[in-house]
DNA sequence: GTAGACAAACATGTATGCAAGAGGATGGAG
DNA sequence: CTCCATCCTCTTGCATACATGTTTGTCTAC
């Protein structure tokens, strides 16, 4: 096999991880346990702890452990212990003005763009009748992700689009939390339409601008569900 | 292993590990090896084999290379090895197109921000006489990576500058190749010179244009000399 | 000669034991 | 009581042994 031919079958092949593995089950409940505070910020712990609960040996904890640290999710103190990495809401606040930034270059990518054919595809969703709409908050805070995903996605950059993976999966932590009211679930319906309509037309700057306004309110609703959720998940 | 055995192996370091950890030690060790194609694109590879070479056992090796297929150097393949990753232009094109992006995001915050401090610090080594320029070329690359990363911290924003280190060192993996002649070095005090006189008076608009510039003057050369190097890499 | 079964070699995945260091507990001196 | 040296416990860092599955090469039947 040549060489050519050998990187083309690596790059066929799925992915390392394989969904069995104790390394992911471990990673993925310690990340279950981070995102609905069952571990609070702060909170300290150590390997075998993680280990004895989850019944595995320490090898696929410590392997998830570090992932997660990568991630940014949790602090190794050499020799003595892991913390779960403090709320620290300038962080979020960095967050979202780097979410803005790359949605904003995607919008701009797209609008100068010859094809608008993905983009299209969200009218099915978003540019509906009320009565077609969805109601349930969480199921509308997932099709919020998709609509700005998608977004992310039409500009065909891959790199673009892992790096805006990453920092959603970050401001998640708070996102993924249940949204009070459905009043956000209105807006949204009205923002992304704009977007949308925006975009469809190729107006970037427009775009642009509803895009930041949409992704402001978002940050600012976040926030406070984020202090009031985790003030309630300290009390108890 | 000796005492005695360990010792020496420690001591065959040519750098000597800053960090006393073996993570660290292997980590580099294999990025470098990476980085300078003694390990090539699409070469496959196992722990054992890195093991024996660096002299420690698989563990430190396993943690260090599951580091590195998160950051997108390898690939594991379930119980059939280790791969690196195939050399993808596409995705250096891309890459440079998000540098370009967060570098623009950054320029255009410090020009509406209320200090210039830190770029004023860019004047002591971009604005100098001749005779206080840099000449060698391999120095001249980390002057110009510094020159960059200076100006997404100016912008302080942690995360955007984590994510434009990630970007950077991935394209670094080329950029840190010896460049074939000086010529790109005067050409980077100029464009850095511009650069810098037009945020140092606030210009945010020219200031990105001649970023664009640079950015695609670099990128151009970057992937001349790249590809020219894997051939001759390929050949022995 | 060819196809298929099978086993040996080998790769990673996981468990476990030991070593080294950080941090708190303890006890004595002042 | 306070302070400091010392020890002891606990934690991670690393090495090693074992488990599990994949690949590959060989041997046999046809």
């Amino acid at each position: 096999m040549s060489k050519a031919e050998e990187a083309e079958a690596v790059l066929d092949e799925p992915q390392g991880s394989i969904a069995g593995s104790r390394v992911d089950h471990v990673y993925n409940r310690v990340k279950e346990d981070i995102f609905d505070f069952r571990l609070l910020p702060g909170d300290r712990f150590t390997e075998s702890q993680v280990a004895d609960r989850l019944k595995v040996s320490r090898t696929p904890v410590r392997e998830a452990l570090y992932r997660l640290e990568r991630e940014g999710y949790v602090f190794v103190h050499f020799r003595n212990g892991w913390s779960v990495r403090p709320f620290d809401f300038v962080m979020f606040e960095n967050l979202y003005e780097l979410r803005l930034v790359l949605e904003t270059a995607a919008v701009r990518k797209i609008c100068d763009g010859p094809d608008l054919a993905r983009i299209e595809e969200l009218k099915d969703v978003w540019l509906v009748a009320d009565a077609d709409r969805v109601v349930d908050s969480l199921q509308a805070a997932e099709l919020d992700e998709a609509f700005h995903t998608t977004i992310v996605d039409a500009a065909e950059n891959p790199e673009l689009a892992r790096v805006h993976n990453d920092v959603i999966e970050r401001i998640r932590i708070i996102r993924r939390l249940d949204f009070t009211q459905g009043y956000r679930v209105e807006r949204t319906y009205e923002e992304h339409a704009k977007i949308l309509q925006a975009l469809l037309r190729r107006r970037a700057d427009t775009a642009c601008s509803l895009l930041k306004a949409h992704i402001e309110e978002s940050r600012a609703e976040v926030r406070k569900i984020t202090i009031h959720r985790l003030q309630a998940a300290r009390q108890s």
